[in-house]
DNA sequence: AATGCCTTCAACCGCGGGTGT
DNA sequence: CACACCCGCGGTTGAAGGCAT
């Protein structure tokens, strides 16, 4: 489990701190190894580098206290030699008595591949939405798994073609791990992100994207068999959009239109598809071919193209990183 | 068993924005 | 208004453990 090698990491990393420390002048950034013994009587040199049992200890009891914030005053206060900055960073990261800590599930793997899709790389925004989770530790995430599946991929993890490998193929797979593992939990969790989105969107670009279509493509996950797209109206953000019992893929027509002109063009084109400006009453279905065909044959021929290219590959990595 | 490469993640750094004086 | 300080964010680094040879 990822949490015990977390655990065992920083204890030894502890001990490691513990026996070299290396400090550094704040003020002026200098980096020196051996520590304690090049302290000059002016200024207490201070500490960096992988932080000790009884540094955390004293972090935690003095927030215990006397609460947190302030970092620079309750660095000094509690007599930690260690930056403001680190004692934050080790309060919000590590010792903050709600951080989840261990693999993501296929839920919060979802959530961040569509917040990624949706914000990029703000961290912190996306790990408001993950409960328990760091921006740090999601940021990791990023670039140890999902950057190197885009590697393996041939593919830049921000580029148009991953994205849309995320959209068609990983993020219908990992809805279907998350359907199997707690279908209810999994259909919370995108509720919840949808209702964090729509409430954070009083700036108007999220509200608009969030007005448009949601589309439905349902069955991808299991190679293509069938699939639906529905678009339906405005206030189907709520969780009714979820409640028809299939494995689908939630892609949001105006989730593309944010995310690049290409998407736009896209559905532009393809107006009998997502008909995204039609904000009003029913849903519209568009049913694709028993053998995974689009109606549209040139999105057909692009997804599929597209799905054939890497699929193997791509559920060969699956594969792997389930074992992890 | 020894060695070297790879992966992961805690921690650091620089920067920009906000706030107080 | 200018300056200093603080905070938070995103990018990067480096150490430890895992794994392959």
């Amino acid at each position: 489990m990822a949490s015990t090698q977390s655990r065992s990491r920083s204890s030894a990393a502890a001990a490691k701190a513990a026996a070299c420390s290396e400090v550094v002048d704040e003020e002026h950034g200098r980096r020196r190894q051996g520590g304690a013994q090049e302290e000059t009587e002016n200024k207490p040199e201070l500490r960096r580098g992988p932080w000790t049992v009884d540094e955390d200890f004293t972090l935690v009891n003095y927030i215990a206290d006397n609460g947190e914030g302030r970092w620079n005053n309750l660095a000094r206060a509690a007599g930690l030699k260690r930056t403001g900055k680190s004692c934050r960073l080790r309060w919000l990261n590590y010792l903050r008595p709600d951080v989840k800590r261990g693999n993501f599930s296929a839920d919060e793997q979802l959530l961040i591949l569509d917040l990624h899709t949706r914000w990029g790389n703000r961290w912190s925004k996306i790990a408001q939405h993950l409960p328990g989770r760091t921006d740090n530790e999601i940021k990791n995430y990023w670039r140890t798994r999902v950057q190197k599946h885009a590697k393996q991929l041939n593919c830049d993890a921000n580029s148009k073609r991953f994205k849309d490998a995320m959209r068609y193929l990983w993020m219908p797979h990992l809805v279907d791990i998350a359907s199997a593992d707690d279908d209810h939990h999994h259909l919370s969790l995108l509720h919840h992100q949808q209702q964090a989105a729509a409430a954070g969107a009083g700036n108007g670009d999220l509200a608009a994207s969030y007005a448009a279509a949601d589309v439905h493509l349902h069955a991808l996950s299991s190679g293509m068999a069938a699939a639906t797209t529905t678009s339906s109206s405005s206030d189907s953000l709520a969780s009714e959009s979820y409640e028809d019992g299939g494995l689908f893929a939630n892609v949001r027509a105006g989730e593309m239109l944010m995310n690049g002109g290409d998407w736009a063009a896209k559905e532009a084109n393809h107006q009998g598809l997502w008909p995204s400006s039609d904000h009003d009453q029913s849903a519209v279905q568009v049913q694709a071919t028993p053998g995974g065909q689009f109606q549209d044959p040139e999105l057909s021929g692009w997804v599929q193209g597209f799905s054939e290219s890497i699929t193997d590959n791509f559920w060969a990595l699956e594969e792997i990183w389930k074992m992890q």
